[in-house]
DNA sequence: TGTACATCAGTGAACGCGCGTTCACTGATGTAC
DNA sequence: TGTACATCAGTGAACGCGCGTTCACTGATGTAC
């Protein structure tokens, strides 16, 4: 008999086992499908359970709270934005003016592709942005495009007085993040309309009067 | 006895008549207040009908629903946004780069000081973007800003084939709002703590970076 | 100026709803011997 | 290998709450004559 019961479960794959694996890291996900279908100004703890396919009780075995769902969903966004950066540049030339711009793209790209999670990230207040999981997440995000503006310039820290190095490091954040912001809003609709390939070429000369070349010393 | 009762009302205003006389307006102010206080996910109607102190039923014969109230709240956010752009741009030289750059530091003034309103107006789902109100508002906020662009640049639409007009304006747009947002939300703490002489000095150095200057033609 | 009456702009009670969370429970799993 | 037992990870019912909206109502105002 136990050998055939074990058979019809394997058959049956959607006759999940009683206890499930890993439900934690299927809430994650099924969070972020209930962000992108509700938008994160509907997204319940209840919808994510159904999604998920447990009872609306059974997150709780897993996070402290609704809250504490959603920290760890934007802590996994601030990684994913890193790697989507990492990719772009990747295919790009090294030169790190270049790896500026790819960094750019990749931030975009990010932010238009997970809109909801773009806008929880950096637009809601019901992560914890003072936990330590959050906070170095978010961190490491910032860290990457600092050293990369800091290699491309050339201007090291601490800034001269100019504040050279300063008006480059903000500058591309700035330009990345109201780029990011405006898109993935729908909200920039001279460039929204425009084919991918001009947009990014506009992004990538934007980039480039932004950032200032290198200084011979 | 009518003139005791009127000097009574007069000398106790909180004492509201029956009537409002401009309820509709009141309840926007305290919806302002609301959003300030509660932040835009804790937004209720209930709150804000308790705040101009009516009752919580009040609000239905001035505005169709809540999100009526969002829209017509958001509308008034992107007139205020433009008249803090105009108050900045007042102050400035006439010059049409100094106008732009001008306008980005009202822009974040704007965001600086209204953080939740800002949020609702590029953040939230909620308002009727498709609204004749709502869009008309937004509108007149961006054909400002690249009427401005225009005119500092020298680059005339339709854009030329290299989109210089349009790098322009992109540019212009991405930087005010990325600082924004970004500011608006203590995220960029790196010009976060900066005193806000210096700030604004990064800030227009910036823009000017952005902003090609008028090629003679 | 007075009166009748329609309309407007409030009130307060009640509605149903979905939410997050708690609770006692139970099935499944892991471990000690 | 078997058994007893603790622990883990689910269930489903129930809780209280605040929400937006509806409703019959009533007080105040405006208008016609």
């Amino acid at each position: 008999m136990k050998t055939i019961d074990t058979k019809a479960a394997a058959a049956a794959p959607q006759m999940r086992p009683y206890h499930h694996g890993d439900l934690a890291s299927a809430l994650l996900d099924a969070a972020e499908r209930e962000l992108t279908d509700k938008g994160f100004e509907g997204f319940s703890l209840r919808g994510v359970a159904k999604r998920a396919g447990v009872s609306h009780a059974a997150p709780a075995h897993h996070f402290q709270d609704v809250n504490g769902l959603l920290t760890e969903l934007a802590a996994r966004g601030f990684e994913r934005l890193v790697s989507r950066q990492l990719a772009f540049r990747k295919k790009a030339d090294p030169e790190p003016r270049a790896q500026i711009g790819a960094s750019v793209l990749g931030y975009i790209a990010f932010a238009v592709e997970n809109p909801s999670l773009f806008r929880l990230m950096f637009g809601s207040q019901r992560p914890d942005f003072n936990g330590e999981r959050l906070v170095q997440a978010a961190r490491s995000a910032f860290d990457d495009l600092v050293a990369l503006a800091a290699k491309a310039t050339g201007n090291s820290d601490p800034p001269d007085k100019d504040h050279t190095a300063l008006v480059d490091v903000a500058g591309v954040w700035a330009v990345a993040h109201g780029l990011a912001d405006l898109l993935s809003a729908g909200r920039l609709p001279l460039l929204h309309n425009l084919p991918e390939a001009i947009r990014n070429q506009i992004i990538l000369k934007l980039v480039e009067r932004v950032v200032e070349p290198v200084q011979p010393s």
